[in-house]
DNA sequence: TGACAATGTTACCGATCGGTACGTATTTTG
DNA sequence: CAAAATACGTACCGATCGGTAACATTGTCA
């Protein structure tokens, strides 16, 4: 019944890539940002995706590895949400990051929300050594120098005070919108415009 | 030769106060800080604290109650450094709120520095019927109202704006302290100085 | 002293954890 | 087609998890 008889992979390229160690990515993806890393045992991690677990051990050293796997899964999918808020190319800096924060603060107001999932894995592993962390910081550094990149692009006077605000902010939302709906998540746009229209220069101000 | 032979506690007064749960209480509250509360086994804390583990259960229903009054713990000892930072007491609203930023981005440099231990606990049990969750909850309602209060005895225009502004900060600042150090809570004072400007009467600034 | 409450001691429970040895399909290749 | 390689499943491992039963010990107050 379920033949596929055409090709439904190519399996001809060399790189490896069997199909058991994606549906094992995306389990991971979704359990680990629902009910946190921690939380979710390998077994049901391979149940949910249909496979079995010694396929999850040989695609991923251990759970520590598919943890982090799942940081760069994360990381990945990120930017375009960042870069294209509500999927539109931006020129203009200032509405971009308006545009992210508005899209966010939308997202953060739903039911299952559970904020950003590098930061919450950062949360549950303490340790700096441990593979997620590793990629959920670096993600973190990039987003915080882009940050000031699109900061000095606004003509903010101190780009870097700038670009820490709004990380700052944008990390509010990530928290505190998992923590009850209707939260102060919902001022977040315009705490944001107040906090750029104060660090530009004030005769552009409209 | 540790007799403490004059009174080392009271023990006199009805309401059952034994030392061994005080002394889980506070090794609960020192592990679940610093490592999780998932990552700690009910045996490392018992141990840490110098008691037997029917000691813990006599006490406490379940490792889940142990979390919330730890979450409790944490709550209380919150409100002091909050409403009288860096030790002192404050009457104008702005210098209260600035002093507490001032002292929390210090704390948050340091190296072993594990942002909110409340909010933490809701990252790492996402259900809204967990003990401790409730308790968090409870404590980021309080505090949002709190610095709505203060915002409106600020001057601020919108108080509400202005407080979820400063509730976001906070936030951020939890989070992306144990992130890394030299991270953007080291900016958090002076864009806290900008919003607040930016949320009060324009001709009230200096 | 005797009664009582709090704690310690020891051993244990079932469940679940992350991880693996080993045999079986399935596919690719000569 | 047959053989080698690859992907997958069955069954299991030791360790640790949260939690408990039964009993011995201690300290306090009357």
């Amino acid at each position: 019944m379920s033949k596929t008889p055409a090709r439904p992979t190519p399996a001809t390229s060399p790189d490896r890539a069997p199909r058991a160690a994606e549906r094992i990515r995306a389990s991971a993806r979704e359990l680990f940002y629902r009910e946190g890393i921690r939380a979710v045992g390998v077994d049901e991690i391979v149940n949910r995706a249909g496979v079995t677990k010694p396929s999850l051990y040989r695609a991923f050293p251990s759970k520590d590895d598919l943890a982090a796997a799942y940081m760069s899964d994360y990381d990945r999918e990120f930017w375009p949400k960042f870069e294209k808020p509500e999927g539109k190319s931006y020129t203009d800096a200032r509405a971009q990051v308006l545009a992210y924060i508005r899209e966010l603060s939308r997202r953060a107001a739903g039911d299952g929300y559970r904020g950003c999932g590098l930061s919450n894995a950062a949360v549950e592993y303490p340790g700096h050594t441990h593979p997620a962390r590793l990629v959920a910081e670096a993600h973190k550094k990039a987003l915080r120098q882009r940050l000031r990149e699109l900061a000095a692009a606004m003509g903010a006077h101190d780009p870097r005070k700038l670009g820490d605000g709004l990380m700052l902010l944008i990390e509010g939302i990530y928290v505190t919108g998992q923590q009850s709906a209707g939260g102060p998540a919902q001022s977040a746009v315009s705490v944001a415009e107040m906090l750029i229209d104060a660090s530009v220069d004030s005769k552009r101000r409209k």
